[in-house]
RNA sequence: CGCGGGAUGGAGCAGCUCGGUAGCUCGUUGGGCUCAUAACCCAAAGGUCGUAGGUUCAAAUCCUUCUCCCGCAA
C-alpha cells in the first residue's frame, strides 16, 4: 500500500494520533490544516498541532484560508484517498469527487448521533453512557456520509472530556487503520445513516460554558466534567470568573437559592442546586492558577465564603 | 506593542496605598492526649518576598527592566 497517496486534513490535538498512525503505515503526501493564527495574550503566531507533526515528518503542509475557493493546490497533489479528522472547514465537492478511494472522515461519535463540531463534549454534557468512533465517507453535508465502520466506548460516570478525548483519539487511529485496507480493496459495504436518529453535538460557545446552578445536580455535574479540562465551565463569584473543573454530587435539602454556598468541606465547596448540592473539588479563580478546593480554602476566610452565591453575571 | 490579574517557607493566601523585627490557614517533623484516629493539644524546622538594576540610613513595600503563570478578547 506504499504506493497509495494519502492526503490528511485535520487541525487539533485530537487528529494528531490519527495522523501519526497514518504516517507509519502509509505514504502521506501532504497535510491540510487551518491557517496559522495569532492567538494568546501577546498575539503570538501559533500553528496547529497537526502542522507541527507534519513539519517534524517533512510532510508538505497546505493551509488554505478558505478551502472552498482554494482547492486547486489540493487537487494538484493528486491524492488517491483523503482522510479528514476535525479539520474545521467544509470540504468542497471538487475535492470530495477527486480521490480514487474517496474522502474518509474520522468522527468522534456513533453517527448519526452527535453530528457536528463538539461530539466529545456534548456526549458527556448530555450524560451519555457510551459514544464511539465512526469512520465514514464524506458528502457535502456535515457528518452525513455513509458509515464504513464504528466502534463503541463506554463513558464512565467519573470521566471528563479530556480523558474521553484521549481515548477516542487512540481508538480513532486504531479503527481507521483497520478500516482502510477494506476500503482500498473494496470489500467494505457502506451503510447509510438513519436520518431519523440524527442528533447534533454543536460546537461549544461561550454561553454554553456558563454554569447554571438552577438545575439538577446531575446536569451541573455533567456540564462541569463535559467542559473539563477545556474550555472549563465557569460561574461568577463576587464579580470574578471562577472556572470549575471537578466536582462531586452531594445532598442538601435546604431552601437556599441555587448557587448559594451552603457547605464548606475539607476538600470541597458545597453549592446549592435545584435538587441538592454540587461539591466543587477543583477550580480556578480569574488571574490565579488551577487549584484543588482544599488548597483554595486554605487561603481564604471560610466563614466569609459561606452564604455567598455564584451568579450568572 | 489588544485589555486586565498574579509571582511571598512544601501548598493556598495576607502584608504593599502610608518603606522600619516575615504573618495566616494547611502540610511536614518531633512530642502529648486517646481503645483509636484523617480529630484534638504542645513544640520545631522551613522564606536572600520571581529576575536584574535604581531611589533610600533602611525596600516584600516606591521606580524601571526582564521572565513565567492566569482571566478576557481574538
Amino acid at each position: 500500500m506504499d504506493n497509495i497517496k494519502v492526503l490528511f486534513m485535520g487541525t487539533p490535538e485530537f487528529s494528531v494520533p490519527i495522523l501519526e498512525g497514518l504516517i507509519k503505515k502509509y505514504n502521506v503526501i501532504g497535510v491540510v490544516t487551518q491557517p496559522d493564527k495569532e492567538v494568546g495574550r501577546h498575539k503570538e503566531v501559533m500553528f496547529s498541532p497537526v502542522k507541527k507533526v507534519a513539519l517534524e515528518n517533512n510532510i508538505k503542509v497546505l493551509q488554505p484560508i478558505k478551502i472552498k475557493n482554494e482547492y486547486n493546490e489540493v487537487l494538484n497533489m493528486r491524492p488517491d484517498i483523503i482522510i479528514t479528522c476535525a479539520y474545521g472547514q467544509i470540504i468542497p465537492k471538487e475535492i470530495l469527487d477527486f480521490p480514487k478511494y474517496g474522502c474518509i472522515n474520522v468522527h468522534a461519535s456513533l453517527l448519526p448521533k452527535l453530528r457536528g463540531g463538539a461530539p466529545i463534549h456534548r456526549a458527556i454534557i448530555n450524560g451519555d453512557e457510551k459514544t464511539g468512533i465512526t469512520i465514514m465517507y464524506m458528502n457535502e453535508s456535515m457528518d452525513a456520509g455513509d458509515i464504513l465502520s464504528q466502534e463503541e466506548i463506554n463513558i464512565s460516570f467519573e470521566m471528563n472530556t479530556g480523558e474521553l478525548h484521549d481515548k477516542l483519539s487512540v481508538l480513532g487511529c486504531k479503527l481507521l487503520l483497520e478500516t482502510l485496507p477494506k476500503i482500498i480493496d473494496g470489500t467494505i459495504v457502506p451503510i447509510k445513516q438513519d436520518e431519523k436518529q440524527v442528533t447534533f453535538g454543536k460546537i461549544i460557545k461561550r454561553e454554553d460554558e456558563l454554569l447554571d446552578f438552577d438545575t439538577t445536580t446531575l446536569n451541573v455535574y455533567n456540564k462541569i466534567r463535559g467542559l473539563s479540562p477545556n474550555p472549563g465551565a465557569y460561574s461568577l463569584l463576587d464579580g470574578k470568573i471562577v472556572k470549575i473543573y471537578k466536582s462531586r454530587i452531594g445532598k442538601n435539602l435546604s431552601k437556599a437559592l441555587s448557587g448559594t454556598i451552603v457547605n464548606i468541606y475539607k476538600d470541597g465547596i458545597g453549592v446549592k442546586t435545584i435538587d441538592g448540592e454540587i461539591i466543587i473539588e477543583e477550580l480556578k479563580i480569574e488571574g490565579k492558577k488551577k487549584v484543588k478546593a482544599s488548597e483554595y480554602l486554605n487561603g481564604i476566610d471560610k466563614d466569609n465564603l459561606l452564604g455567598r452565591r455564584f451568579m450568572k453575571e
